[in-house]
Parts: C-alpha cells; sequence; structure tokens
DNA sequence: GTCTATAATTTGATAGAC
DNA sequence: GTCTATCAAATTATAGAC
C-alpha cells in the first residue's frame, strides 16, 4: 500500500479544504482548486467528478487524521488531563493560529446545502468526538457516563463557541477566557 | 414616519433572511428572492442595487429588531434571573424549533467572503450583547466586570457551541445538556 | 492524467420601456 | 416600482485528443 502524500489528489483536497475552510461550501469553485494546484479544472473533476465528492473526500480525510490522533482514553500509560490539554490545543491552533472556523463548524454551517453523503458523515464525526471525550471524562473526575456525556457536550459547546465569539469579533482572547474554566478544573 | 412591515423591501429582506440563515451568504441569490416576493430579479436590485446592499440592510435591521427586545439589564423593576432565562430562550428558538443556526452565527462562518461593512457590523453586534450580559452578570452574581466579562464570554460561546453541536448532529437535546450548567446557577 | 474546447446553467448587475 | 431583455462572467460538468 503506497502512501503518496504529495500527489495530485492530495493537493487537490488539500485546496479544497483550505477553501472550505476559508469561505464554506459554496465558495469553492473548481477552478479555483485548478489554479493553485497548478491544473487545469478538468482534471480536478478526473480525480472528482462531483463536487459533493470531492467534498466528501475532504471531510473524510479530516474525520480519519483526527480519529488515527486521538489516543486512547483508557491507556493508563497516558495522562488524561493531559489528553484533555491536547484536545483544547489541538483546536486553539486551528481556531486562533490560523483565524479561521473548524472545518467541521464550517460545513456545519452549510448543512443544508450539503450532499446528504457528507453531512451524515459530519453528524458521525460529532458523535465520535462526543464519545472519546466521555470516555475521557469518566475517566478524568471518576463520573457514570450520563454524567460524562453532560460534561462532554458543555465543553464541547464551549469550544466550538469559542471559535464562533474569536471569528466574529477577532479578539483572539475570547478564546482562553471561554476556556479557563475547564483549564482551571482538569488541565492545571 | 410610517411604518410598513409588510413593504417589498421588508419581504425581500424577509427572503433574504431566510436563505442566508439556510446556506449562508454565498446561497442567496437575486433570483431566488425574486421567487420567493413574487417579483423579477431587476426589481429586487432596484430596491437593494449589490448583494451586499441586501446582506448589510438584513444584518442592521436584525441588529436593530434585537436590541430594542432587549430590556436595561439595570431596571430595578425586571428580575435578572429571568431576563437571562429570556436571552436563552430566545435564543433556543432560533435554533431547537426552526432547526437553523441563528443569522450571525451564518455570517460569522462567511466571514471571509462578506463585505467589509456586513463583517464590521458583524463584530459589533457581538460587542454589544457581550457588553449588555456583563451588566447582567454583575448584577446577577455581584461580580466585578472583569468576571462578569469572563462569565459572559463562557456563556455565550456555550450558547453559540450548543448550536453548532445541535445543527451537526440533529440531535435537539444537546441544547438544554449544554446550557443546564446556566440553567441551574441563575434561572432555577 | 492532463489537456483544449465547450455545453448548459446560474450568477450579479444594467438599460430602458411602461 | 416593476417589468422585459440582455450582458458579461462564473459555475459544474462532459467529450475527446494526446
Amino acid at each position: 500500500m503506497t502512501v503518496e502524500k504529495n500527489d495530485t489528489k492530495n493537493k487537490i483536497q488539500d485546496a479544497a479544504e483550505r477553501l472550505i475552510i476559508q469561505g464554506g461550501y459554496g465558495a469553492f469553485s473548481f477552478r479555483d482548486i485548478a489554479e493553485e494546484v497548478g491544473i487545469k479544472s478538468a482534471s480536478v473533476h478526473y480525480h472528482y467528478p462531483t463536487k459533493g465528492d470531492l467534498a466528501s473526500a475532504v471531510m473524510t480525510r479530516y474525520i480519519n487524521e483526527f480519529s488515527a490522533q486521538l489516543p486512547n482514553p483508557n491507556d493508563e500509560s497516558l495522562d488524561p488531563n493531559a489528553m484533555l490539554e491536547g484536545f483544547i490545543n489541538g483546536f486553539k491552533a486551528k481556531i486562533v493560529d490560523h483565524q479561521n472556523m473548524s472545518l467541521c463548524t464550517m460545513l456545519t454551517a452549510d448543512k443544508h446545502i450539503l450532499p446528504d453523503e457528507v453531512s451524515a458523515a459530519l453528524a458521525a464525526f460529532y458523535n465520535v468526538k462526543i464519545e472519546w471525550l466521555t470516555l475521557l471524562f469518566m475517566r478524568l473526575a471518576s463520573l457514570q457516563e450520563v454524567q460524562a456525556k453532560t460534561q462532554t457536550i458543555q465543553f464541547l459547546a464551549t469550544l466550538h463557541g469559542a471559535s464562533v465569539l474569536v471569528q466574529a469579533t477577532g479578539n483572539a482572547e475570547f478564546f482562553e477566557r471561554a476556556l479557563s474554566y475547564w483549564r482551571m478544573v482538569y488541565v492545571k
């Protein structure tokens, strides 16, 4: 199984991901992508026949990379507090450092105009994150599943809402302010 | 000063607002709006020459209506807990009942492709909400301004993030779960 | 796999009649 | 204020040569 990291398919996905993050599903065109990759739009269609196919591929790659990078929350050789810190900081890097919203938040906003398979993948991805965090909070705070899931929803909402506030106001400081409770209780 | 609530300008704004809420700035066209209002696209251009003009008008109307409906947080004849409850429930109505994200969250996602005046109005609007909530939290919890503002950012993030989770997963129950802490502390 | 060429449609916007 | 008519540009997508 050969893994080419810089082949045309990946370059196309890189460009598409960047464009979706910046303007949403409606704001990426085959010509924009072609130009960025250095080929013609017909060649983009060769790799991904429709816009939905391409968005779906970008989404799938994002989910796979994200999931692969998640450690096992019940691995006793790993510090659960550090896992939560890593989760927060990974999100923060996308939001604050790159002054963007996450790919998934963007696609969530566009859910009504997304191909069905993409919006289904999106919902599934959020459920993966919820399950992972629930296991982590069960371990972190010795909680029952129901209580840990509630913590998860509150935490995930804070994280995603923080990105909305930062993006809307341009005030990066709001990120740490929104997350301060969670850092205080579980990280420090 | 005559106030026509059902004149063409307002009908156009209604249609534009609905379309923006459903698909973002990129997913509303003059023809879509014309069809919904029952006129031709050239007539829409008569009222709002450019797309930016229309988006700006929708945004301004939304901000004005929202601001006008906010009570004075320091009015001692009003219950501050009820004010926060009203704020939460007003947001919930948009998110859960209408299965949408709020106009402002949608436009925030599209910020990079928005005309400058619209994105500036957006940032200003979030700051209005933050100031109002900060005054409310100062009164609600007898906090200093800095602490009240931190509460505000945490609360606003939770609210907006809840809408992302509900929209992404289709699980309306996540709204109350995300807000449960705030309802428990300040509403019940 | 990439290209040229092009089809079919949609888009934001304007001119001018009524 | 609304219409018809139209424009120039951009869009997704396909056919076929190399």
